[in-house]
DNA sequence: TCCATTGCTTACCAAGTGGTAGGGATTCGG
DNA sequence: CCGAATCCCTACCACTTGGTAAGCAATGGA
């Protein structure tokens, strides 16, 4: 359904021993700083395994190809996104603030923001494994921000689907900016969440 | 100066014969693509050398490493662009206008833009060759955004520096959805240019 | 016309790539 | 405690990687 369309390609599902479960997740773990790092053409599954302290054979009995473990890996981290967001909503958070909060956590996981970035610019290339997955991806996130926008006062003259797209460029760009950022000063660490707030007080004169 | 300091790493000025200047041209040119499909990791010179017609130690005689050959290729477009842009200034174009035109000249040169957008995700990673190419790339344009916005009366409580960040970041984004949307039906294709001005009307409400 | 510079070739190298083969351990339900 | 499933290793494969060595041909200033 996502990149393959096997019947169940070894993703965090609960077979197998509770060995290969570890495994499994160390793995994944391994591949996202790896992908984060050098991106999916640039990553080899020699340092990924080696990482994940096991042979690269013994991660392809995990996952049988690379594309399988890139899948499986922007696979997880989608699950454990999602959850989390729900979770802020079930809890009476508003869209603004769950927003934010996703903005922050993100801030502390600087290899799964790296992943996203790497990855996804290879990806916009249409024979990359991962391309169909990024375009959803977008579509999902422009809609999101737009139907939440079409039932906000909006700053008179803004589209909701234009102001949709600024949420969702300012999202990623902030976050190359951000990383960037890291090597110089902490003082001079861009602040994704204040900026992304500046941006919806901007938009939302509520 | 810029990433290795060697006297004169063999760019496009005017050594050798003219054979070797047209070749050296191909040769930016093909590296450009690939460096936009796969990544400065995922790219082989082999390929980038067969898509100028050369082999690849004829390559390497023109540029003697693969970083090397990156930084030619940044540092050209650099030039490229910049001289379009003040040119547009020089013409008395207004700097609103110049850096729309700029947008919409990048349109139509996607190689380009897949470029910085898949080199730029790698460079987040210090270790890469043109990390710190990057990091002054940004810092820069943050600081004509920010100069730019400090003479102009803003929308009351935005800070010039915020501003800034939400331009750059904005046209890293937009860039990453418009070459997603490449893809799928024409006219589903995102409008960088007019987003952009939806932003800019927002911000200077002149 | 000489001849150093430049341009570019084929042949080669060690190292690393994703993936396969096959076989020993380990695990755990029956 | 048996036996099938799972785990994961060493060894290997063909291929690609960035870079080097050595040499030959074209160029163009003297």
């Amino acid at each position: 359904m996502l990149i393959t369309s096997g019947p169940d390609p070894d993703t965090t599902a609960k077979t197998g021993y509770a060995r290969g479960r570890v495994k499994r997740r160390q793995i994944l773990e391994a591949a996202t700083a790896v992908f984060a790092d050098v991106g999916f053409n640039g990553a080899s599954l020699r340092e990924i395994a080696a990482r994940a302290g096991i042979s690269h054979p013994g991660l392809l009995h995990h996952f049988p190809t690379k594309p399988a473990l890139l899948e499986a890996v922007l696979k997880h981290r989608d699950e454990v996104d999602t959850t989390a967001f729900d979770a802020d909503i079930a809890r009476g958070v508003s869209k603004f603030e769950a927003l934010l909060l996703l903005a922050e956590r993100n801030q502390q996981r600087r290899p799964l923001v790296e992943l996203f970035m790497a990855v996804g610019a290879e990806a916009t290339s249409p024979a990359h494994p991962a391309h169909e997955y990024f375009v959803n991806r977008y579509e999902q996130a422009v809609s999101f921000f737009r139907e939440w926008f079409e039932s906000e006062e909006l700053r008179a003259g803004l589209q909701p689907e234009d102001a949709a797209r600024h949420m969702v460029a300012l999202m990623d760009g902030l976050q190359v900016q951000w990383l960037m950022s890291l090597g110089g000063p902490p003082e001079r660490e861009v602040d994704m969440a204040a900026c992304l707030r500046s941006y919806l007080h901007l938009v939302l004169p509520a």
